[in-house]
DNA sequence: GTGTTTGCAAAGTGTTTGCAATTTA
DNA sequence: TAAATTGCAAACACTTTGCAAACAC
């Protein structure tokens, strides 16, 4: 018999990166896609859960942001040695790091990423070129 | 009446920055700066002063390694969101990072970092760009 | 029903801090 | 001797884990 209930879009996004589409999972996968890229903490994504009433544990939030990550659906990135931050946009990009208020922004036009260290040590390969812009000041 | 003792080079070094030399900063100093550029954590360097026999506390390892940073003697490496890595080279230059033994390099020859992004946020400016470059395999 | 996921509280890791004792100048 | 520095242990912030209860299929 076939299961004929509604599926719907981010159920079958999650089911296609084997995730079991729990009530959780669901409502962390909208608040993270639902509204554009976002860079957030597993903090900052705890703090949106209980102003959206959404009832969740942090322990599940960090756990849901991993699992996430290695399903390809985000991307870690590295800035502060205090905290993970976490991105919704997994295209190759950069990041902008605002030192006085500590939050992440995509840099735009972004055309820097054509950079290749030609000379690698023995026996390695490029995982990855993370590129951060330091900036003082406003926001 | 004029101190005649006999002042070593890293003495003279700590008091140009203004850190009174106390036998725990020209241990520390000497084993940063004694042997060309150091990638140290300071769980790491405490290390050493442990195979050393130097006689000095984890606390006081932080406070040095911070110390040393605020005074320019040492550069802080962001890679890593758990650890925090400390550069003797303060020259404008970027890492390998190597993810599987959870060292760092300095790139060679390093010809990237003319890198300016011109279309910054409003009212910010550049404190610093960090690249790294990460690694999979040997090393 | 069976295996997966969750939530809680406890444990872990790396780092910072308060303060008395020690050292430097 | 006055001020700076150290070491210890306790506190901290962030993150992970163990395990019983709840849930998905």
């Amino acid at each position: 018999m076939v299961d004929l209930r509604p599926t719907s879009e981010t159920t079958r996004e999650l089911r296609a990166v084997g995730l079991r589409p729990t009530r959780q999972r669901l409502a962390l996968a909208r608040l993270l896609f639902g509204h554009g890229n976002r860079h957030v903490t597993a903090e900052s994504l705890y703090d949106r859960t209980q102003e959206t009433g959404i009832k969740v544990s942090l322990a599940t939030v960090y756990n849901t942001l991993h699992q996430f990550t290695s399903a390809g659906l985000l991307r870690q990135v590295v800035v502060d040695s205090t905290r993970s931050y976490f991105d919704t946009n997994i295209e190759d990009h950069h990041h902008f790091y605002f030192e006085d208020s500590g939050e992440i922004a995509d840099i735009p036009n972004d055309r820097i990423n054509s950079i290749a260290p030609t000379d690698l040590p023995a026996d390695t390969e490029i995982s990855r070129v993370d590129i951060v812009v330091r900036l003082r000041g406003a926001r």
